[in-house]
DNA sequence: ATCATTGTATTAAGCTCTTAGTACAACAGT
DNA sequence: ACTGTTGTACTAAGAGCTTAATACAATGAT
Protein backbone atom coordinates (compact mmCIF):
# COMPACT_ATOMS: atom_id res chain seq x y z
CA UNK A 1 0.00 0.00 0.00
CA UNK A 2 1.56 2.88 -1.02
CA UNK A 3 1.30 6.32 0.72
CA UNK A 4 -2.53 8.16 0.42
CA UNK A 5 -2.50 11.52 1.45
CA UNK A 6 -5.08 14.48 1.46
CA UNK A 7 -4.92 18.18 1.43
CA UNK A 8 -7.88 18.26 3.64
CA UNK A 9 -5.81 17.46 6.82
CA UNK A 10 -2.43 17.68 7.99
CA UNK A 11 0.00 15.65 5.99
CA UNK A 12 1.71 15.11 9.17
CA UNK A 13 -1.36 13.65 11.22
CA UNK A 14 -2.33 10.82 8.37
CA UNK A 15 1.18 9.93 8.50
CA UNK A 16 1.32 9.22 11.78
CA UNK A 17 -2.06 7.02 11.13
CA UNK A 18 -0.38 5.32 8.05
CA UNK A 19 3.02 4.52 9.43
CA UNK A 20 0.86 2.81 12.59
CA UNK A 21 -0.98 1.02 10.02
CA UNK A 22 2.36 -0.76 8.70
CA UNK A 23 3.42 -1.31 12.28
CA UNK A 24 0.19 -3.18 13.59
CA UNK A 25 -0.07 -5.26 10.01
CA UNK A 26 3.70 -6.25 10.56
CA UNK A 27 4.79 -4.64 7.54
CA UNK A 28 7.49 -3.05 10.22
CA UNK A 29 7.42 -5.60 12.11
CA UNK A 30 8.19 -4.86 16.11
CA UNK A 31 11.80 -4.37 16.81
CA UNK A 32 13.01 -3.70 13.00
CA UNK A 33 14.72 -0.66 11.89
CA UNK A 34 12.54 2.07 9.76
CA UNK A 35 13.84 3.78 7.00
CA UNK A 36 15.45 7.21 7.54
CA UNK A 37 13.67 10.32 7.68
CA UNK A 38 14.57 11.32 4.76
CA UNK A 39 13.82 7.96 3.18
CA UNK A 40 10.66 8.02 4.23
CA UNK A 41 9.73 11.61 3.13
CA UNK A 42 11.23 11.02 0.05
CA UNK A 43 8.95 7.80 -0.76
CA UNK A 44 5.45 10.08 0.82
CA UNK A 45 7.36 12.67 -1.37
CA UNK A 46 6.85 14.90 1.42
CA UNK A 47 9.21 17.38 3.11
CA UNK A 48 11.62 15.20 5.63
CA UNK A 49 10.55 18.01 8.27
CA UNK A 50 7.01 16.90 7.72
CA UNK A 51 7.69 13.22 8.17
CA UNK A 52 10.29 14.21 11.04
CA UNK A 53 7.17 15.47 12.62
CA UNK A 54 5.17 12.65 12.54
CA UNK A 55 7.68 10.16 13.56
CA UNK A 56 8.44 12.62 16.43
CA UNK A 57 4.76 12.13 17.13
CA UNK A 58 4.95 8.07 17.13
CA UNK A 59 8.39 8.42 19.49
CA UNK A 60 5.83 10.09 22.03
CA UNK A 61 3.31 7.26 21.65
CA UNK A 62 6.04 5.29 22.75
CA UNK A 63 5.54 3.08 18.71
CA UNK A 64 8.63 3.55 17.96
CA UNK A 65 12.38 4.59 19.26
CA UNK A 66 15.10 6.47 17.68
CA UNK A 67 18.77 5.73 18.27
CA UNK A 68 20.55 9.22 17.81
CA UNK A 69 22.39 8.06 14.57
CA UNK A 70 21.89 4.65 13.98
CA UNK A 71 18.66 4.51 12.81
CA UNK A 72 14.87 4.54 14.43
CA UNK A 73 13.19 1.42 15.21
CA UNK A 74 9.35 0.29 15.91
CA UNK A 75 8.77 -0.97 19.44
CA UNK A 76 9.65 -4.52 20.80
CA UNK A 77 7.11 -4.74 22.72
CA UNK A 78 4.33 -6.63 20.76
CA UNK A 79 1.92 -6.21 23.15
CA UNK A 80 2.07 -2.78 22.71
CA UNK A 81 1.22 -3.25 19.18
CA UNK A 82 -1.41 -5.74 19.94
CA UNK A 83 -2.99 -3.06 21.96
CA UNK A 84 -2.77 -0.23 19.41
CA UNK A 85 -4.49 -2.29 16.63
CA UNK A 86 -7.66 -2.87 19.00
CA UNK A 87 -8.10 0.68 20.16
CA UNK A 88 -7.47 1.44 16.10
CA UNK A 89 -10.25 -0.87 15.24
CA UNK A 90 -12.32 0.06 18.23
CA UNK A 91 -12.49 3.93 16.92
CA UNK A 92 -13.55 3.21 13.72
CA UNK A 93 -16.18 0.97 14.90
CA UNK A 94 -17.57 3.38 17.50
CA UNK A 95 -16.55 6.43 15.05
CA UNK A 96 -18.41 4.86 12.47
CA UNK A 97 -21.60 3.54 14.23
CA UNK A 98 -21.77 7.30 15.66
CA UNK A 99 -21.53 8.68 12.29
CA UNK A 100 -24.17 5.79 11.04
CA UNK A 101 -26.93 6.30 13.72
CA UNK A 102 -26.75 10.00 13.62
CA UNK A 103 -27.85 9.37 9.69
CA UNK A 104 -30.66 8.43 11.01
CA UNK A 105 -30.01 4.65 10.55
CA UNK A 106 -29.94 1.73 12.72
CA UNK A 107 -27.01 0.05 14.12
CA UNK A 108 -28.97 -2.99 12.87
CA UNK A 109 -29.26 -1.69 9.20
CA UNK A 110 -26.04 -0.21 9.56
CA UNK A 111 -24.73 -4.10 9.35
CA UNK A 112 -27.21 -5.17 6.65
CA UNK A 113 -25.00 -1.69 4.65
CA UNK A 114 -22.36 -3.28 5.26
CA UNK A 115 -23.14 -6.88 4.18
CA UNK A 116 -24.40 -4.89 1.20
CA UNK A 117 -21.23 -3.15 0.27
CA UNK A 118 -18.77 -5.89 1.23
CA UNK A 119 -21.16 -8.11 -1.31
CA UNK A 120 -20.43 -4.64 -3.96
CA UNK A 121 -17.04 -5.07 -3.56
CA UNK A 122 -16.75 -9.08 -3.81
CA UNK A 123 -18.24 -9.16 -7.14
CA UNK A 124 -16.17 -5.79 -8.27
CA UNK A 125 -13.19 -8.04 -7.76
CA UNK A 126 -13.85 -11.05 -9.36
CA UNK A 127 -15.29 -8.96 -12.48
CA UNK A 128 -11.63 -7.64 -12.42
CA UNK B 1 -27.51 17.68 18.81
CA UNK B 2 -25.14 20.69 19.65
CA UNK B 3 -22.24 21.78 17.10
CA UNK B 4 -19.63 19.99 17.76
CA UNK B 5 -16.19 21.32 15.95
CA UNK B 6 -12.78 20.16 16.03
CA UNK B 7 -9.31 22.06 15.32
CA UNK B 8 -8.20 19.42 13.42
CA UNK B 9 -10.27 20.08 10.20
CA UNK B 10 -11.41 23.36 8.41
CA UNK B 11 -14.47 24.55 10.62
CA UNK B 12 -16.19 25.47 7.38
CA UNK B 13 -16.14 22.04 6.31
CA UNK B 14 -17.35 20.41 9.61
CA UNK B 15 -19.82 23.22 9.66
CA UNK B 16 -21.06 21.66 5.80
CA UNK B 17 -21.46 17.72 7.10
CA UNK B 18 -23.56 18.94 10.24
CA UNK B 19 -26.09 21.12 8.31
CA UNK B 20 -26.44 17.99 5.66
CA UNK B 21 -26.95 16.34 8.71
CA UNK B 22 -29.77 18.36 9.92
CA UNK B 23 -31.32 18.52 6.42
CA UNK B 24 -31.30 14.85 5.65
CA UNK B 25 -32.78 13.64 9.52
CA UNK B 26 -35.71 16.42 8.87
CA UNK B 27 -34.34 18.77 11.50
CA UNK B 28 -34.15 21.72 9.23
CA UNK B 29 -36.84 20.29 6.40
CA UNK B 30 -36.92 20.81 3.22
CA UNK B 31 -38.58 23.97 1.95
CA UNK B 32 -38.05 25.34 5.02
CA UNK B 33 -35.98 28.56 6.38
CA UNK B 34 -32.39 28.39 7.62
CA UNK B 35 -31.45 31.05 10.47
CA UNK B 36 -29.48 33.93 9.32
CA UNK B 37 -26.20 33.44 8.57
CA UNK B 38 -24.88 35.50 11.89
CA UNK B 39 -27.65 33.63 13.92
CA UNK B 40 -26.04 29.86 12.94
CA UNK B 41 -22.79 31.43 13.48
CA UNK B 42 -23.75 32.79 16.68
CA UNK B 43 -25.10 29.37 17.86
CA UNK B 44 -22.07 27.20 16.47
CA UNK B 45 -19.49 30.20 18.20
CA UNK B 46 -18.12 30.47 15.14
CA UNK B 47 -17.19 33.94 12.57
CA UNK B 48 -19.96 34.30 10.34
CA UNK B 49 -17.57 34.37 7.33
CA UNK B 50 -16.76 30.63 8.55
CA UNK B 51 -20.60 30.43 8.36
CA UNK B 52 -20.91 31.60 4.94
CA UNK B 53 -18.75 29.77 3.60
CA UNK B 54 -20.31 26.76 4.86
CA UNK B 55 -23.76 27.95 3.12
CA UNK B 56 -21.94 28.91 -0.02
CA UNK B 57 -21.17 25.59 -0.57
CA UNK B 58 -24.41 23.95 0.60
CA UNK B 59 -25.49 26.47 -1.99
CA UNK B 60 -23.28 25.11 -4.68
CA UNK B 61 -23.80 21.58 -4.11
CA UNK B 62 -27.83 22.36 -4.54
CA UNK B 63 -28.85 21.68 -1.31
CA UNK B 64 -30.10 25.54 -0.12
CA UNK B 65 -30.70 28.46 -1.84
CA UNK B 66 -30.81 31.85 -0.63
CA UNK B 67 -32.97 34.50 -1.31
CA UNK B 68 -30.63 37.26 -0.77
CA UNK B 69 -32.77 39.09 1.60
CA UNK B 70 -35.72 37.25 3.05
CA UNK B 71 -33.19 34.37 4.19
CA UNK B 72 -32.14 30.85 3.06
CA UNK B 73 -33.93 28.12 2.65
CA UNK B 74 -33.50 24.23 2.41
CA UNK B 75 -33.92 22.97 -1.35
CA UNK B 76 -37.66 21.50 -1.94
CA UNK B 77 -36.51 18.94 -3.86
CA UNK B 78 -37.19 15.76 -1.09
CA UNK B 79 -35.31 13.58 -4.08
CA UNK B 80 -32.40 15.54 -3.74
CA UNK B 81 -32.12 15.18 0.29
CA UNK B 82 -32.67 11.50 -0.37
CA UNK B 83 -30.19 10.64 -2.48
CA UNK B 84 -27.85 12.71 0.05
CA UNK B 85 -28.89 10.53 2.78
CA UNK B 86 -27.83 7.11 0.70
CA UNK B 87 -24.58 8.81 -0.68
CA UNK B 88 -23.43 9.85 2.69
CA UNK B 89 -24.87 6.39 3.80
CA UNK B 90 -22.46 4.56 1.25
CA UNK B 91 -19.58 6.54 1.78
CA UNK B 92 -19.62 5.78 5.40
CA UNK B 93 -20.13 2.00 5.10
CA UNK B 94 -17.19 2.04 2.06
CA UNK B 95 -15.05 4.36 4.16
CA UNK B 96 -15.39 2.52 7.06
CA UNK B 97 -14.58 -1.14 5.28
CA UNK B 98 -11.65 0.28 3.65
CA UNK B 99 -9.91 1.43 7.29
CA UNK B 100 -10.83 -1.96 9.06
CA UNK B 101 -9.77 -3.97 6.11
CA UNK B 102 -6.54 -2.11 5.70
CA UNK B 103 -6.42 -2.79 9.78
CA UNK B 104 -6.18 -6.82 9.29
CA UNK B 105 -10.08 -7.17 10.12
CA UNK B 106 -12.50 -9.44 7.39
CA UNK B 107 -15.63 -8.22 6.54
CA UNK B 108 -17.42 -10.79 8.73
CA UNK B 109 -14.86 -9.63 11.41
CA UNK B 110 -15.68 -6.50 10.97
CA UNK B 111 -19.62 -6.95 11.72
CA UNK B 112 -18.81 -9.01 14.40
CA UNK B 113 -17.03 -5.92 16.20
CA UNK B 114 -20.00 -3.96 14.91
CA UNK B 115 -22.60 -6.16 17.21
CA UNK B 116 -19.97 -6.04 20.20
CA UNK B 117 -19.72 -2.16 20.25
CA UNK B 118 -23.50 -1.80 19.89
CA UNK B 119 -24.66 -4.07 22.59
CA UNK B 120 -21.79 -1.95 24.98
CA UNK B 121 -23.03 1.00 23.75
CA UNK B 122 -26.53 -0.42 24.65
CA UNK B 123 -25.66 -1.37 28.12
CA UNK B 124 -24.43 2.01 29.07
CA UNK B 125 -27.62 3.74 28.25
CA UNK B 126 -28.93 1.27 30.23
CA UNK B 127 -27.07 1.93 33.19
CA UNK B 128 -27.42 5.44 32.67
C1' DA C 1 -40.77 56.54 4.82
C1' DT C 2 -37.89 54.40 8.35
C1' DC C 3 -35.33 50.91 10.35
C1' DA C 4 -33.68 46.47 11.35
C1' DT C 5 -32.43 42.29 9.02
C1' DT C 6 -30.99 39.76 5.06
C1' DG C 7 -26.97 37.82 2.16
C1' DT C 8 -22.66 39.25 0.52
C1' DA C 9 -18.04 41.36 0.00
C1' DT C 10 -13.70 43.25 1.56
C1' DT C 11 -9.45 44.03 4.26
C1' DA C 12 -6.19 42.97 7.86
C1' DA C 13 -4.15 40.23 11.27
C1' DG C 14 -2.74 35.91 13.50
C1' DC C 15 -2.31 31.12 13.38
C1' DT C 16 -0.94 26.38 11.60
C1' DC C 17 0.86 23.55 8.01
C1' DT C 18 4.20 22.67 4.50
C1' DT C 19 8.23 23.24 1.93
C1' DA C 20 13.01 24.63 1.20
C1' DG C 21 17.43 25.21 2.65
C1' DT C 22 21.00 24.80 5.91
C1' DA C 23 23.47 23.16 9.77
C1' DC C 24 25.38 20.18 13.54
C1' DA C 25 26.81 16.26 16.64
C1' DA C 26 27.07 11.27 16.87
C1' DC C 27 27.91 7.02 15.05
C1' DA C 28 29.12 3.09 11.26
C1' DG C 29 31.84 1.48 7.67
C1' DT C 30 35.84 1.87 5.24
C1' DA D 1 41.37 9.16 10.09
C1' DC D 2 37.80 9.91 6.77
C1' DT D 3 33.37 9.87 4.80
C1' DG D 4 28.65 9.18 4.58
C1' DT D 5 24.46 8.55 7.16
C1' DT D 6 21.80 9.19 11.21
C1' DG D 7 18.40 12.12 14.02
C1' DT D 8 17.64 16.75 15.10
C1' DA D 9 17.24 21.82 14.98
C1' DC D 10 16.64 26.27 12.98
C1' DT D 11 15.03 30.12 9.85
C1' DA D 12 12.36 31.88 6.03
C1' DA D 13 8.71 31.89 2.84
C1' DG D 14 4.15 30.82 1.05
C1' DA D 15 -0.46 28.96 1.47
C1' DG D 16 -4.94 28.13 3.74
C1' DC D 17 -8.04 28.81 7.75
C1' DT D 18 -10.15 31.73 11.14
C1' DT D 19 -11.40 35.81 13.32
C1' DA D 20 -12.44 40.72 13.54
C1' DA D 21 -14.32 44.73 11.80
C1' DT D 22 -16.67 47.06 8.29
C1' DA D 23 -19.56 48.04 4.52
C1' DC D 24 -23.41 47.84 1.13
C1' DA D 25 -27.79 46.83 -1.51
C1' DA D 26 -32.19 44.65 -1.06
C1' DT D 27 -36.12 43.50 1.42
C1' DG D 28 -39.79 43.05 5.30
C1' DA D 29 -41.98 45.04 9.12
C1' DT D 30 -43.51 48.97 11.28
Amino acid sequence: MAWELSAQRPIWSQLVEQIQLRIVTGRYPAGSRLPSVRELAADASVNPNTMQRALSQLEADGLVCSQRTSGRFVTEQEETIMELKKTLAKNLVRDFLTRIEALGYTAKEAAQLLEAEDAAQFRTKEDA
